[in-house]
DNA sequence: CCGTTTCAATACGGTTGTGTATCCAATACA
DNA sequence: TGTATTGGATACACAACCGTATTGAAACGG
């Protein structure tokens, strides 16, 4: 039982994986067929036989990552809802502990987000993606509230929300200019600021 | 003196709007140099003999756009520091009005923002232009805070690159979600919060 | 006016990329 | 052990795109 069928998805996720790093390299449309296959060490013979077209790859690599992202999160959900540390420290550390590398997942993320910008088919994939995404951290957010002695005065849907903006807008800033922004510089001088303003004893 | 060496210059505009729009619609490496050309009402003929490459042709744009940007900025500027209202409505607001077309800036934008992180010559570009632009706003704010009686307990520069990261943060939500996300209101609604806590009297 | 220069159009060659059709090896199955 | 099937490699046909070389027309200068 060594490669009944098993082949076929150990080839499938070789592609897989060979597209995420070749589309951050070069992006969506600057990353050929041939390109994928070369970096996961197969012909476009494979390629062919198990997507249809470049755009199939795109929408399996999508649900891909983003069923990982859950998954991640799914399992330090636990952990940062029950240890001590801030409410921000739980919701910073999710967003940075859960992908891997930070640079790729957001020159993945990036394409994925100016692709959806442009067709109402991935836009609706990515916005129902996100959503989880943030239902999740909402969660989160209201179940340290709930154990502590804090309260919002705002929805803890539209707090995530704000940290989401700074967070995405903050990691920009810090892969274009790593020495001027260190990474979490200004979530973590910020973003306490908002929670004292919207929490209330 | 209806075209003496004008008409050179004339097309370029054109490929260079052209360009701006194609690239809005399709990416950068998704939008071929015919594409232009057809856009712009030429043929290729027109193109090479205007821009040695399409890569040329980006930096070209860059420098135009940023340009017009820039002015866009120092025309509004003067106003925005005196006119009455608060400081926030003022950054802000030169935020939106700086740009005509949200949609299409953004587009273009996190387009060069993508490539810049894959091409350190493009990096050193967007660097230095935004740089500038966030002097410009940083100027803004200690013009406003010298005039009122305001004094902040954070440099204006850092405050000014968060209000950056929360406006493209937000602005990227609002764009893939119009209905959930208004165009400013996250912006409205939190930053307001950090001003107070960072300014004391 | 007539040559010259300028600028965009046209024509062409070559490269790159896509998708399909065929082939070949390894495994499954009888 | 022989046959069928599966999956990836090879080969090919075709389309898109790039960049250059050449041409044609319009403005300019004498």
């Amino acid at each position: 039982m060594e490669t009944p069928k098993r082949r076929r998805s150990a080839t499938r996720a070789r592609l897989l994986e060979g597209a995420l790093e070749v589309f951050a390299e070069r992006g969506f449309h600057g990353a050929s067929v041939e390109d994928i296959c070369d970096r996961a060490g197969f012909t476009r013979g494979a390629f062919y036989s198990n997507f249809g077209s470049k755009d199939e790859l795109v929408l399996a690599l999508f649900e891909a990552t983003t069923d990982r992202l859950l998954e991640q999160i799914t399992a330090l959900l636990p952990e940062l809802a029950t240890q001590p540390g801030t409410l921000l420290d739980a919701v910073l550390g999710l967003l940075d502990d859960a992908a891997p590398d930070q640079r790729q997942w957001h020159l993945i993320s990036t394409e994925f987000t100016l692709h959806a910008l442009r067709s109402p088919d991935a836009a609706d994939a990515l916005i129902r993606q996100r959503t989880v995404f943030r239902q999740r951290l909402t969660e989160l957010v209201e179940e340290i509230v709930r154990t502590s002695e804090l309260q919002l005065s705002v929805p803890a849907d539209q707090f995530v929300r704000l940290v989401v903006a700074v967070h995405e807008g903050a990691r920009a800033q810090s892969l274009l200019e790593p020495d001027a922004v260190p990474a979490g510089s200004l979530e973590h001088t910020f973003l306490p600021m908002v929670l004292d303003a919207v929490s209330r004893p």
